[in-house]
DNA sequence: TTAACTGTTGATAC
DNA sequence: AGTATCAACAGTTA
């Protein structure tokens, strides 16, 4: 379940991983991932790979001497990247898997292998197909850009656009916070926990929000997410381990997944309810 | 065994 | 038009 934070960890470490390799070969197992690109493995075969961005959740890949084209990845809930090296295999996140895990891949829920020159290999696993890769030119790049909102990790991030946009809605303040096109990148956790630290009850009507409710919602949005980043993400670790064991920011949590457990700051104990279509967590006592 | 639940977002319904 | 709900899918939990 990948949210800013996550997407921004795989970015930084695939870079790392394939910055100048150049791609070999395109083998597509699953035709859903690349559904809107019908020459997706003619088009990608050859191209050398010149930088990784990114833009809310979404992977934009670049490439060298083709300033017209993009690569799109989406991990929805599910997806992952592999990068294999030398019998070696790094999920996005970096970490290290047993070699006996080499034999897995492709696997059951591999959609796309990448064969560079040199024989790296990347995978883009996607257990429940939501995600995609996606080819595009220039021109749809900035059409999809537009429908993105500030990142509140930009340094020159400003609330007043986003109060501006809570203010005139009727929706609950936790659906306008997950709403991409007026904050990049917050998904269920980060809101949960951004609402929990600037004290706001999920259910609550932007209408009803003030100014000064408003900025230290979105400023506990970066907060939460920048410390998030350092940690290296919450949620896509846990994918690693079988026995479920969970990523580092996992256990800096105050709310999410917490039903039941006392509220670090009251001992109140934590509600769940849904808003927005979504399991909301949040404390009774300190969110008003 | 079956049903409910999970998560993101585009489509559909109101 | 703005908002709420559903569907896409597959695996886990109740």
């Amino acid at each position: 379940m990948p949210e800013l934070p996550e997407v921004e960890t795989v970015r930084f470490q695939l870079l790392g991983s394939i910055k100048g390799k150049t791609i070999r070969k395109v083998e597509v197992f699953h035709e859903k991932t690349v559904a809107k690109n019908r020459d997706f493995k003619t088009i990608l075969t050859g191209k050398t790979i010149d930088d990784i961005r990114r833009i809310g959740k979404l992977l934009i890949f670049s490439f060298k001497n083709f300033p017209d084209l993009f690569m799109l990845g989406h991990l929805k809930m599910t997806g992952q990247f592999f990068y294999l090296e030398k019998g070696k295999v790094k999920q996005g996140g970096g970490h290290s898997m047993s070699a006996s895990d080499f034999a897995k891949f492709p696997g059951r829920h591999t959609r796309v292998g990448i064969t560079f020159v040199g024989g790296h290999k990347l995978y883009f696993n996607d257990m429940r197909l939501f995600g995609y890769l996606r080819l595009v030119n220039g021109k749809e790049l900035i059409e999809i850009e537009k429908q993105f909102g500030p990142e509140p990790l930009a340094l020159d991030f400003d609330d007043k656009l986003f109060y501006k946009a809570v203010r005139k809605s009727s929706r609950s303040i936790k659906a306008i916070l997950l709403d991409q096109k007026i904050i990049a990148g917050v998904g269920n956790i980060y809101a949960d926990e951004a609402l929990f630290e600037a004290g706001i009850r999920p259910t609550r009507k932007g209408k009803n929000i003030s100014r000064k409710e408003a900025a230290a919602l979105a400023y506990a949005a970066k907060r939460i997410m920048q410390k998030a980043i350092r940690l290296g993400g919450t949620t896509f670790q846990s994918f690693l381990d079988s026995e479920g064991k969970k990523g580092n920011f996992r256990n800096k949590l105050k709310v999410f997944d917490r039903t039941d457990r006392p509220c670090s700051r009251c001992k109140t104990p934590i509600k769940k309810i849904r808003v927005a279509g979504r399991g909301t967590h949040y404390c009774s006592k300190c969110q008003r």
